[in-house]
DNA sequence: AATGAATGAGCATTCATTCAT
DNA sequence: GATGAATGAATGCTCATTCAT
């Protein structure tokens, strides 16, 4: 009734495919769904799946790498190496979060999917290199002194971690975007020390009320 | 005719039983593990299995809940709520990494495993949140402020979310504990803005080098 | 009904598996004949099947394998190396086309069978070939000079071949095995020159009447 | 827009589909081929493959009747009644033979696969019993006596099983085209009883040598 | 208490075959 | 005349799960 026989070019039949194999793969899980589900949901047979795809596995690492593309690009995307440290950090975090937020039921399940198989750890753990990378080299380039180079990575790796985390919730509906991104620029940007009702400006490690004065 | 049939006593089986599990599911995960391949580490027949623990999924549920609970407990246990601030983020960072770092392959894999199948995904959850309540508490007394509970909560989440981010790279073998909960002690300590590289004593958010005088 | 859920030991199972594939596979060829098929036909469900045999290859090949076995067996145990020439001749003839009648469903066509398939090729050929050896074994045993080995062989291919068409008619209906066998045995022994018409004892090369006088 | 897409005329498309199966068919088997391989090898959609043979199995019988037609036209085109009778036997064995060694891959490898299927056993057959007769009708002219037709037709069969057998052979590049016939020509023309080394002329039953005198 | 034997149900994958252009 | 796009229908194979012993 609704799509039907249509004849449609390639690409937009690859699009097509995606978008319905995401959505499927991300409620369902990659074993738990099948590729009639997906073939369905695309409101195609399955051969065509196949014709385009080869196997689950590459129609699932084909999903992977849009979705991983799109995400990356997004938040790359919003990076101004220009600006002051901090707004680089609040640029980047708001940027993750957003994305998510706005994505939620395709990326982090697809995410959190991929991680289970082998068959795409190394995909997934490539993207989110791509990401640490990003987050590294901006920790970097907001200071002069060498540091090691180790140190920033390991750095962007807790950060993204913590973003991770935080944006399960945020895609969990849990959190508001705004409230989460504002906690964590706070939280990484003057640490359990100084913390965390000051909003801004004050950025007194003393300053009474902050968490630091008595953890 | 004796070899194997063994007489244990029920609980000795069901440890056998559950080591078995984690090892099989810890190393092919979750969906790529047969029951036979379980009850074939375990040295045992598949009806054993079923008579013991009813079905896969309940098994699984079983090993997750086990280690669960033993992380938990050794996380919890190395927790002195009495030390400083700074002593407790400290302890509670170096028990989670060592804990993993000890127990790679059964935890992390399992923690990586369970998150995939919605099935179990509750329990993670279940878990998880109750790390992330310890954290919070542990924020919450260093404190005397009122300071809005979901804050703690928030807080937490992004420090375990960074914790399990590192923990992963721990448990893979591409760092060392020690410098790890070095570098993230510091890093929240006193976040971006101070500096990363002293090791302890001097906090001054304003020594030159601080990644905070240019990020 | 009649089999159903009976527990039968492993041995007898195969066999009883072996039994019901050879037949489907000899009605239907081996592309044509599904798992299924044969599962239904032995009364047992698929995956015993597979539990069994591994593969529908190796089903087949399992098959092929007894059959051969048989079959190679029973004419090697007709033959006697102390009788006179001719006598073998004829041991081996009636043997084999003697086999063949007996056995026309199961052996003829799983042996065509087998041919169609580069997988089989192997098994059926070095199948061929022991029967093959054992003609030109007997073929050289019936001489004392020194005749090339290769010319033995080459014959007995020839031989062999034509067993094997002669061997079609009969499993086919077409004709009856002592009259073929009959016919071979004179052929064979005096050729084309001699006079396939009398039955024996007299074996004037130009008795009249015979086809080699006027071929 | 140009390439591929050129007009031919009925005939000539036929001929280069044919060939195309021909083959694709011969190297693969008639199940292992997909209609896509052998469009692709024939460089035309499949609908064209469709158009002009309808189906797969008519396609495969259109190869079987082509082969089949000029594999028997050729043999007996060789065939000259007129001379003597064991002429005419190395006439229609080294026509045989040397038909099949120049095209192998062709014509064996259709024969083999054609007698998988029950599809085509008929075909087959058929092409077979044209051989056959041809043959039948040779010894027949050899003789005035009137021996029993089905004798002849008999003999024919194992002489046709017995060329089919060495063919493969020949065809599979184990024997010599030449050697395999000169040893099929005495062996027919004289039996087991007077045998082999005597190339001609001397056809002496007792011949030293021979392996009669023995075997 | 313990297991060898057995299966229902499902899933990825492949083709021969056909429209719509 | 020729084809890219599309599919219905099978089939091999696996696995969690359960009896009968």
């Amino acid at each position: 009734m609704a799509g039907g026989t249509k004849r449609l070019p390639r690409a937009v039949r690859e699009q097509q495919m995606l978008d319905a194999a995401v959505q499927v793969f991300s409620i369902n899980g990659y074993h738990e769904t099948s590729m009639d589900a997906i073939a369905a949901k695309a409101e195609i047979s399955k051969p065509m799946l196949y014709l385009y795809y080869g196997s689950k596995e590459e129609l699932f690492g084909a999903c992977l790498s849009r979705e991983l593309g799109r995400f990356i690009e997004a938040v790359r995307a919003d990076i101004d190496f220009k600006l002051p440290p901090k707004d680089m950090l609040r640029g980047i975090i708001l940027s993750f979060l957003s994305y998510i937020d706005a994505n939620r039921a395709s990326w982090i399940v697809l995410y959190t999917q991929a991680t289970s198989s082998q068959a795409f750890a190394h995909t997934v753990r490539e993207g989110r290199e791509r990401i640490i990378d990003l987050v590294a080299r901006m920790l970097s380039a907001g200071t002069r002194n060498p540091e090691p180079e180790a140190d920033f990575q390991m750095m962007a790796i807790a950060l993204v971690g913590a973003g991770e985390a935080v944006a399960t919730r945020v895609s969990a509906g849990d959190v508001d975007v705004d409230d989460a991104a504002e906690l964590m620029i706070n939280l990484f940007w003057r640490g359990l020390k100084g913390k965390p009702a000051e909003r801004d400006g004050v950025e007194a490690s003393s300053a009474p009320g902050s968490v630091s004065a008595h953890l």
